[in-house]
DNA sequence: TGCGCGGATATTGGATCCAATCTAACGATC
DNA sequence: GATCGTTAGATTGGATCCAATATCCGCGCA
């Protein structure tokens, strides 16, 4: 398994301060900023969760993240081994090919709803966000990003359940497009397939935009399975 | 909303007896237990989860009950108002047809990975499975059946993550069809498009098996949909 | 020297206890 | 008579405490 890539990740206290005053219990503000730090890499697959220690970082007890670590199992984003703890999930070539079945199934089915019912607001708003992410040079921003500008196009499929499944997906391939940055020409042939996306959409063709979509995933797929599969 | 089916729902105490020595920790046998009780409609949409009563029920303290709540939080199956409690989520005619949406999504991709996989034991399997679905008059063992017929199908499809979500989705489901074996002749019809499915499987005929899939969620949306939306 | 058993230690799982907050009922005031 | 404020009760959220289980190290024995 490749090493994690070479971004500027906050430590595990910085996620911690950015998320603490924004939730009503505890409870929800570390299982916000857990999968935070587990989506955006700054806890590692595989890393050992002791409950003492992250309850010590998060300054409550034991309980919430008890009840966090739960939220987070049910999510596949950490694993419990009864009496031994919970680690971070593990990534692998097959998850990630899991992933993009699943994205690529889910999201041309959310478009094909949404589209007909996008206003021009929303377009201009996808295109700020692809400007932004042209000139983004951090992974984690870029990550958050394209997961928004991907969620602006979705969104309004007036479908509260699928909408949580591909948004849930795509912060699960975040994880994996993380080492991908690396990889050389991915950002600016991404950007490419985003910016035909937008045009289909904004053509109202909804045949073509699903077929990027469905592209723009498998590309992704294949080239990150390619890599995950080198020798190291 | 129409009232809850006329099936011999067991209460919650024997759902906790089935249950009880099948797992190694009692958060564990708690969630199984409880959504169990949500999906077989034991524990009705609405229903208000009273932490120190649940725990009384189970023979438990208050703590194996809060985990089991937020694992069934992140999957959906109860909501949670914070400091005021928990309650079994709604059920609504368009929560009905995001579900539908999303199986009409994973189901033929599932279908399609698996068929070329599938042996003849799994064959055999899913007729022995529709054969024991004709005769069984119980709502709650013919959801079950359900599940498994379709699981059957798809399990050769080698993607974890996709299969429980399908699994998962097709749990949802069955909250819903509960509220059709009641409509006329709604058991027949599904078990027709379960045989010319299966048929379809065993030709090797994967485009006429996803599209039997595909209508066969469509159509069970439909009615169903048309039955919730009726006037009392 | 290698293997197996046993106890010490660390860590999780579960129970109990205390604090915070929401609900509802009662009464006072306009 | 209605509405607002106050207060008591109930229920959840969080912390601490205890028990059960797994890991690890050392010792004994083959």
């Amino acid at each position: 398994m490749p090493q994690t890539s070479n971004s500027p990740s906050p430590d595990l206290t910085t996620v911690i301060a950015r998320n603490r005053p924004r939730f009503r219990t505890a409870t929800e503000f570390v299982e916000a900023a857990m999968r935070e730090a587990i989506l955006g890499g700054v806890l590692p697959a595989g890393a050992p969760l002791r409950q003492e220690e992250l309850a010590a970082a998060f300054g409550v007890s034991r309980m919430p993240v008890r009840e966090a670590l739960r939220q987070l199992e049910a999510r596949a984003l950490v694993e419990f081994h009864p009496h031994r703890g919970a680690v971070v999930a593990a990534i692998s070539a097959a998850d990630s090919a899991d992933i993009g079945t699943i994205r690529t199934a889910l999201e041309p089915t959310a478009l094909r709803l949404s589209l007909p019912r996008l206003t021009p607001e929303d377009f201009a708003l996808a295109a700020e966000l692809l400007a932004e992410m042209d000139a983004e040079p951090d992974p984690g921003r870029m990550g958050e990003l394209n997961r928004r500008f991907h969620m602006t196009l979705y969104a309004r499929a007036g479908r509260p359940r699928l909408l949580a499944l591909v948004e849930q997906h795509l912060a699960a391939a975040d994880r994996y497009l993380r080492f991908q940055f690396v990889a050389l020409g991915y950002q600016s042939r991404s950007q490419d397939e985003h910016y035909a996306l937008l045009a289909a959409c904004r053509a109202g063709d909804v045949e073509a935009a699903c077929a990027n979509v469905v592209d723009h995933v498998t590309l992704a797929g294949e080239q990150l399975t390619a890599f995950l599969d080198r020798p190291d």
